[in-house]
DNA sequence: AATGAATGAGGCTTCATTCAT
DNA sequence: GATGAATGAAGCCTCATTCAT
């Protein structure tokens, strides 16, 4: 009942929240969001269907707020690495390596993000679509400092940035879906040297990249 | 008189079954997999309920004999197409054109296809992934030849089809999602020339590229 | 088109009518009344569900017709043989023996008859309460035969009759419910020496019975 | 309280459980298994459908749970009675007299475990069958310590056994399923008389029989 | 805050019956 | 007479959501 035992009560609330959002990435991950049941988040929480519906208003809410607290987290974690770099090819070539690495480091974050989303019905599409405008544009944002600084020739950023991330989010899938699937790294140099070769990045840029 | 009866009422079947699956498709792609309603397709097809299940097992049999028949006529098309050029380039690039303007014009068969297939639940997972699978296998063949023929340097090609297959992919899926996209086809330039330019066609091909 | 045209008509018709409640009798006893699909029956028939729907007015009418007709040759069957006896006591055991052995020469019959037909819904209780009913006066009218001419102390043939029936069922009914019985013919001994004990036949009638 | 409070939901519960098994055993002999309709059953037990779902997992476990704890009932009702005689004879009358009086004070019951459950399919069979092989043995046994005292003489008592409970099934069968039947009850004198002459139990024993 | 029981709309599928050919 | 396509009424079950305790 003092200050400190309600912070605790608070802290309590809050790790059960993060808890049921962790079940639910879960869940919704392996049985896709229509055929995931509330009871089934409940059980994966050791809660109650009730207390999920403590914390969140719908089923909905849950995979609204799983999709966008994921995607902010690649965002900030690519836009960190960026920030690394100071050569524009560098950066490019950062971005593609982090979100490379993170997908094959969180196989249900990734297929929550690239499998589940776009099929669980009219609702989740526009927030779908606004998380890969972001990665596009993220990507078109490396692409015009790029051309800015005069490292490749002026192009259609937008639909390169679309393209980047189509072709990045393909490979990612492939190996999402099959079966016993070779690391994801090891598609890394391949994939980078075609893209950033599809900008227009000279040869002899490209053969100086860093191994990594 | 009598045969011709019989192949009348074949015929009506045969175009009755026709009806069911064009209304699935409308139904499916606006509503997504799960959210379909057996019902629904019924009205749509002007038929009954029971009509549907004399002609397909389950819901989910028409669904995947969509996907099928979809992917038979998009391969077939793509195949007819490239098989107008004789030069690896000019093919690949009737490939990403053909790929294009057909989803272009039937945009339920592209959303059912992209969009709609992928969050449907794990028996379809694999059945796209076959199509995904199949889409790539066919670039990277022309890349093979394009290889073989000299005009671009050797390459991961597996790597590549999927990329193009995913850059493609991602492109219509932005305009698949939008409220009031420009037209598919404006993005065609600027997408071929990225998709070319990744593999190393080298720029003087690039240059003369017809306009189409 | 000539009377012998027509007669050969009639008798493909009703060699029609009997396939089918020869299919109807497997696929009632295996399935049972409710489980058992028109569609099956037309299938194991050789025909079209419209085909049956031309001979039978109603799937119930096919079952009702087909309990009737078994009850039929059965008590036939049993009239016949008893009719070879002039003794009471060996008219009620042949009685005895002849449903056993024609129930373990016909288990789809059986079960149609003894498992079947109860659980199948209300309108056929009656039809085979009256099919009970019949067994049990068999029994009860060569009782009282055997009553009138002193065989056996006067008694209650009404609730015998019935008792017997019951007894004869149920050895009967785990005959066909047992994975892998022994013979029904073996309990005919024990289940004749029971029956007739029940009623008062003297032991010394018991042990000169016939073999059989 | 809160234990109490506990207490009393948990109460509430089992209660509600048992006001839908009371409700199916109503409906499930008056229409039979596959004609009662889940609905029917909600609404009988004043809850809905899926009130029921939370409770048993499918239909078919209601159905089996009651066919269970019936049986279980009635044989402990029979061993009850039985224990209090010491004779063997006024033994198995006892469990004869018992049976009778149960089914006759217990109509829905009795329709449920003799009617019902034959014909309601493939699955309840061996249910059933396990039911019928009980009674049977029950019965076999009280007669295998009649022999064992030398109070009638050697016979297969498992087919007798059967027998038994046959005759009594068949005799309940006929008041079931009647119109408007004589009090159960009215058959029990011809019927003990029968069964236990039936197993060689000598007149004198007979003629002392208690009234009851 | 949490629990778990309850609700009821809605989904897929089955199937007896009808009917045009 | 026969066929097979079509109909539509149920049926069982699922599950997001609500709510008393």
């Amino acid at each position: 009942m003092s200050a400190e035992t309600r912070a605790s009560a608070a802290e309590r609330s809050s790790r059960r929240r993060e808890r049921i959002l962790d079940a639910a990435a879960h869940v919704f991950s392996r049985a896709g969001y229509r055929d995931a049941a509330v009871d089934d988040i409940a059980r994966e929480a050791a809660t109650s269907k009730g207390g999920i519906y403590f914390h969140f208003p719908t089923k909905e809410s849950i995979f609204i707020e799983l999709i966008r607290a994921t995607a902010e987290r690649l965002v900030a974690k690519v836009e960190r690495e960026v920030a690394q770099e100071s050569d524009p090819v560098l950066q490019a070539d950062a971005a593609i390596r982090t979100v490379l690495r993170t997908f094959a480091g969180h196989r249900s974050m990734a297929r929550l993000l690239l499998v589940d989303a776009l099929g669980a019905g009219r609702p989740f599409r526009s927030e779908l679509l606004r998380l890969h405008e972001r990665f596009a544009e993220l990507i078109a944002g490396y692409l015009d400092r790029a051309v800015a600084d005069g490292v490749i020739a002026p192009l259609d950023t937008r639909v390169a940035g679309r393209a980047w991330f189509g072709a990045i989010h393909e490979v990612v899938l492939g190996w999402l879906v099959a079966d016993r699937p070779p690391p994801l790294e090891s598609a890394y140099p391949a994939l980078r040297l075609l893209l950033l070769r599809s900008v227009g990045v000279p040869e002899e840029r490209l053969a100086e990249l860093p191994e990594r």
